[in-house]
RNA sequence: GGAGAUGUAUCGAAGUGGUUGUAACGAGACGCACUCGAAAUGCGUUUGUCGCGAAAGUGGCACGUGAGUUCGAAUCUCACCAUCUCCGCCA
């Protein structure tokens, strides 16, 4: 959520800044509810004064025996009438309160100066590439035709128990898939994030802290269950950066830095037809995500920091990839900075996304009330929270894949990775050797 | 799933309808005094949040959450949530 005082001061700038992220903000309507809550709020108050003390002289009256009765019931049916009016408006303010806040709760975060301004991918802005696009004497296959000749991923297997973006991996390929796992999250803990283990189920109000509700319903899987209603997690960072929701740290705690390696799900809505083959886009899949808490001070250092967590990782995998900086048209709902890294798939031949790190500053914090006390202001504070793939092991599987085959048919095991995987290669029919 | 109990500030805990007073008492933390320093002791401070105000200040709301009763609710009623104990069931 935004922060209403600010916004008001600068209407016409914010108004500007919500319109590049296809937010079209009503002015009138925003102005005039405020205008109406503040109004309502002083006479809601002044009422609420009157019935305290109103209240109170009665107390007074009523232990004073020598006082008479009808004195007291005059005094009472008067501030019935009080009390009436005072019910009447409370509630008229907390609907309209509840009514500002519906409407904040749809307006995206605004985006970063030093986010590009451009209206979707297209304009996205490559910062940088990183290590050379490997050369093949032969043309190489995208991965679901590797995976499908080796017989290591099952995509009608997959489809037959769940129905389409859903698949399963055999062999040699659920074992490479357990390597990867294990290799990314041990990264996580070589780049300093505290591991944690999270439910993949969780609440409305906790998918509303980190953005993805009231405007996303559509895109998420939904449970209800004796009346109990729950969210599968479209990612780590739903449950991982709610656990201090409601809560007010300490400033030396700051910054905190936790990894989590969790099932994710996505309904995937409007992309039909898009990445159908093979596990690219999956309704369900594994990623180890990078979260971090910081004071405003540390915000973008830690942003850095992470960002070059990510890149790390495919670093270490010998992975090409170039990273690109979100334009604002392209910008997630509760990012006001992101970049994302786009490794190479010889096999698609182009650059796909593989992680996403995202700088919400307070947007989150202030959804989901979490406060740190700034030592020296001793005031309580909005904590800022960024988050980034610390990679998707779908789509490193992918990469590896598509990176690492060869003339023959096999694929290569990357040296970092032969650790938790002891062979040389996946040799054409699949097999480890 | 059945039975019972509990939910109050940083923690423990009192408070079963009334101004003064958001919260007795205890612990912790912080500040000051005493001390060469520390401990001990004494005094003081210590919930959050939203208004109005340049500030000093001043007012509203919040005792698990939400509704209700009442002139007035931490206190009474109802529903929900969470925790604990016992029983049953089950990875």
């Amino acid at each position: 959520m935004l922060d209403l005082k600010k916004m008001l001061e600068n209407i016409d700038e914010y108004a500007e800044k919500l319109a590049q992220k296809k937010f079209n903000l009503d002015k009138n309507y925003f102005l005039n509810l405020n205008d109406k809550i503040s109004k309502t709020r002083i006479q809601c108050q002044d009422l609420q004064t009157q019935r305290n003390k109103g209240a109170d002289q009665i107390g007074l009256l009523m232990r004073d025996k020598s006082k008479n009765h009808a004195e007291i019931d005059k005094l009472k049916s008067e501030m019935t009438v009080v009390s009436d009016k005072t019910k009447a408006l409370e509630s008229e303010l907390s609907d309209l309160e509840a009514e500002l806040k519906d409407y904040m709760m749809h307006m995206p975060n605004i985006p970063d100066a030093k986010t590009p301004i451009g209206k979707d991918e297209d304009e996205n802005v490559v910062l940088e590439y990183v290590g050379e696009k490997p050369t093949f004497d032969f043309t190489p296959q995208e991965h679901h035709i590797l995976g499908e000749k080796m017989d290591i991923i099952d995509m009608d297997r997959g489809a037959k128990l769940s129905g389409t973006r859903f698949s399963v991996l055999k062999g040699a390929g659920a074992r490479l898939e357990m390597a990867v796992r294990n290799f990314l999250f041990d990264c996580s803990i070589e780049n300093g994030y505290t591991p944690v283990s999270v439910p993949v189920l969780v609440g409305r109000n906790i998918m509303e802290g980190t953005g993805q509700l009231p405007k996303f319903e559509e895109d998420m899987f939904r449970t209800e269950s004796n009346g109990k209603e729950l969210f599968l997690i479209p990612t780590a960072e739903v449950p991982v950066t709610n656990l201090f929701r409601e809560e007010i740290l300490q400033e030396d705690q700051l910054p905190i830095r936790y990894s989590c390696l969790s099932n994710c799900f996505r309904v995937e809505a409007g992309s039909a037809g898009k990445d159908v083959k093979g596990i690219f886009r999956q309704h369900q899949f594994d990623k180890v995500e990078m979260v971090r808490f910081a004071t405003p001070e540390q915000s973008w250092d830690e942003f850095n920091s992470l960002v070059n967590c990510a890149k790390k990782i495919l670093d270490k995998l010998n992975l090409h990839y170039r990273v690109v900086a979100l334009c604002t048209g392209d910008l997630g709902f509760s990012a006001c900075y992101c970049n994302d890294l786009e490794v190479w798939l010889p096999g698609q031949n182009r650059y796909r996304e593989i992680s996403s790190c995202s700088n919400m500053l307070d947007f989150q914090a202030r959804r989901a009330n979490m406060k740190y006390k700034n030592k020296e202001t001793k005031k309580n504070e909005y904590i800022h929270t960024m988050n980034g793939s610390g990679m998707p092991i779908g789509r490193t599987i992918i990469a590896i894949m598509e990176n690492y085959q060869q003339k023959d048919g096999s694929i290569l095991i990357p040296e970092a990775l032969k650790k938790y995987l002891p062979y040389e290669k996946i040799d054409a029919n699949g097999q480890l050797v």
